[in-house]
RNA sequence: GGGGGGUUAGCUCAGUUGGUUAGAGCAGAGCGCUCAUAACGCUUUGGUCACAGGUUCGAGUCCUGUACCCCCUACCA
């Protein structure tokens, strides 16, 4: 037994998350997470809303609440999301938690100690109407390059250069079009990520087995140009954790809180930290999980993440676990994913372009969606979901292959054996070989699962369910009942076994079918861990009871028409403004 | 400008360290079955593997160049 660390990239409080959120981390995070503990590992799968900065601050406003109450509302709204999609969290925090703060704060002090924060003199614009200082994204003003007027203090979207806040003509505030904006000093701590650079890049190469994409993307900001820069860790700001040193002002950074990036990954550690006090675990528990020098040496730790997230998790993160020099845990291999995109275009909260998780659980149950999802998951290019994609795959895989399986089998017996599991004679060739073809798909399956390939691994589960078709195709128990009841009742059993089978071994892609085909054969709803498979495959397809009853299921998935299909593409096409 | 990823059947994608007739699902065609959500099974039609060169006995697979798409990143007057 392994002990398994998960972490899924931690959700920004701002407003509901889109189906290209959910598919990006959580969503995959979740199956990796189900599929190790059906495996008998022992899993930590943490997740957090991520709660500071600015936008968070606005959204309060526009919500006409305080920043506290809202995220307060937002992690319990997300938290509920998560729970209907069965997301399967060993634990949900928030990164504005107590454990959180007191953690940020002594990584600080910790880097600080080994000589690796600097204090560096900024300029930023304060808005005196807005009463705050100005990200560089709240400031419009024209351009200096293409005179357009409603350029972004980061970059100007039509001539695409990017710019620096201060060089816009005739800046004003986004928040209140407010034009008496100020040139102000102000005093930052910068992380010197540059002195880690050799570690960092040492770690990077020492990790030959992750993804391309990832560890180019490291690279590159390592090496390029002047290579790795320092990165200011704090920002001017009233909602975050405030910069102190052992609870007192940490001078010439008062009114300052450390920027979201820097304490929104310490997030993972501190949820950690608040899942095992909830556990009522030993105070030191949940360092076994991130500290080599209590045990984290074993654990193996996995990141799930969208490819804007790499940087963060291959560089500043670590930067900051190597630079506190305690033997913190670093990431053994990180998942990485592309965009899904919407109908060919982008995902837009504001367009209210695509699928947000709250709609999509209002139209379909969370399997048509985590299935749809997980069997096109972005893994190795963008891929983009469409709702006649979405129609096909649901009533194919979902409905023909798997529903349509359950459902002829199950009526079948109902009807010749009545709502209880006919015995039969013993399995013969039929079996055996259905079997034996069946072991080899779920060998692949298995590989494509223990390497995080999700695609693939879909694509040999709806193989595997197909089997069953294949088999009551072969077999003809419909005709076998004329002749040879006994012979049709093995059938039957053989049937039944293969959907506790189908129900365990699909759980981490459709955990809540599975636990309507799992109580269809009379069986708990616990998980049965999947290590019992090896020792002896052809045993797996006795474990359903002779004479248990079972309650025939109502049709699994209900398919989706073509007006039905149709409607929904222009109901979700957005505004064009 | 620099870097990364991509371009394989009508559509969505697999193609292991280069090795014989390039695979799957969907869609199309035909046949079979009738237990089942008009579901299922079997068979089958589709590909100068973006283009042009090169290395090799042999290239979808390696190298160079070109075209187009996506992403990241830097910037002159």
């Amino acid at each position: 037994m392994k002990r398994i660390l998960i972490t899924s990239a931690l959700p920004y409080i701002n407003g509901i998350k889109h189906l290209g959120n959910l598919v990006g981390s959580q969503l995959p995070a979740d199956v990796y997470a189900r599929f190790m503990r059906a495996k008998g590992h022992e899993v930590a799968f943490i997740c957090a809303t991520d709660e500071h900065g600015t936008p968070a601050e606005l959204a309060a406003i526009d919500n006409n609440t305080s920043t506290e109450e809202y995220c307060e509302k937002m992690w319990q709204v997300q938290k509920d999301l998560s729970e209907k999609f069965f997301l399967s969290f060993d634990f949900f925090g928030r990164s504005s938690s107590p454990s959180n703060h007191e953690l940020t704060k002594q990584f600080a002090l910790q880097l600080n100690k080994n000589g690796l924060l600097k204090r560096v003199e900024e300029k930023q614009l304060f808005s005196k109407e807005d009463n705050r200082f100005l990200p560089d994204r709240y400031v419009i003003g024209t351009c200096p390059e293409c005179s357009y007027e409603r350029a972004r203090g980061d970059q100007c979207e039509n001539c695409t250069r990017q710019l620096e806040a201060s060089e816009l003509i005739n800046p004003r505030s986004v928040l209140s079009g407010s034009k008496n904006l100020e040139l102000i000093k102000t005093d930052h701590l910068y992380l010197m990520q540059s002195k880690l650079k050799d570690k960092l890049l040492a770690w990077i190469e020492s990790k030959n087995n992750w993804p391309i994409i990832t560890t180019s993307i490291a690279k590159k900001w390592l090496l390029d140009g002047e290579g790795l820069q320092d990165r200011s860790i704090t920002r001017d700001l009233k909602w975050g954790i405030a910069v102190e040193k052992d609870g007192r002002p940490w001078e010439g950074m008062e009114n300052k809180v450390f920027y979201v990036w820097f304490d929104a990954p310490i997030a993972y550690i501190a949820s950690t930290l608040d899942w095992a006090t909830s556990k009522k675990q030993h105070p030191e528990y949940w360092k076994t999980w991130w500290l080599d020098d209590h045990g984290a040496k074993d654990v193996h730790y996995v990141q799930f993440m969208a490819k804007d997230n790499i940087p963060f998790h291959t560089l500043s993160f670590p930067a900051t676990l190597l630079g506190a020099k305690q033997s913190w845990k670093l990431v053994d291999y990180i998942k990485g994913f592309n965009w899904l995109t919407y109908e060919g275009g982008k995902f837009s909260t504001s367009q209210k372009r695509g699928v947000f998780m709250n709609q999509a659980i209002d139209l379909f149950p969370s399997d048509y969606w985590r299935w749809w999802l997980l069997s096109n998951a972005p893994e190795n290019a963008d891929s983009d979901f469409t709702w006649t994609s979405f129609q096909s795959c649901i009533n194919k895989d979902l409905a023909d292959v798997l529903g349509n399986f359950v459902s002829r089998l199950a009526k079948f017996a109902a009807s010749k054996f009545g709502e209880a599991i006919p015995k039969g004679s013993k399995y013969t060739n039929e079996e055996f070989e259905a079997i034996s073809e069946i072991e080899k798909i779920f060998k692949d399956y298995n590989d494509a699962m223990t390497k995080i390939e999700i695609r693939k691994a879909t694509s040999h589960l709806r193989k595997i369910w197909s089997k069953g078709n294949e088999y009551l195709q072969r077999s003809q128990p419909w005709m076998k009942i004329k002749t040879n009841e006994a012979e049709a009742a093995k059938i039957v059993r053989f049937g039944f076994n293969l959907m506790l089978f189908y129900s365990e071994i699909s759980e981490p892609f459709i955990p809540e079918t599975c636990l309507k085909i799992k109580s269809c054969v009379g069986k708990s709803k616990d998980s049965v861990e999947w290590s019992f498979f090896k020792d002896d495959f052809e045993t797996i397809f006795e474990r359903v009871k002779f004479g248990a009853k079972f309650k025939p299921l109502q049709n699994l998935f209900k398919k989706i028409d073509n007006k039905e299909a149709l409607d929904l593409e222009k109901r979700f096409a957005g505004t064009d403004d």
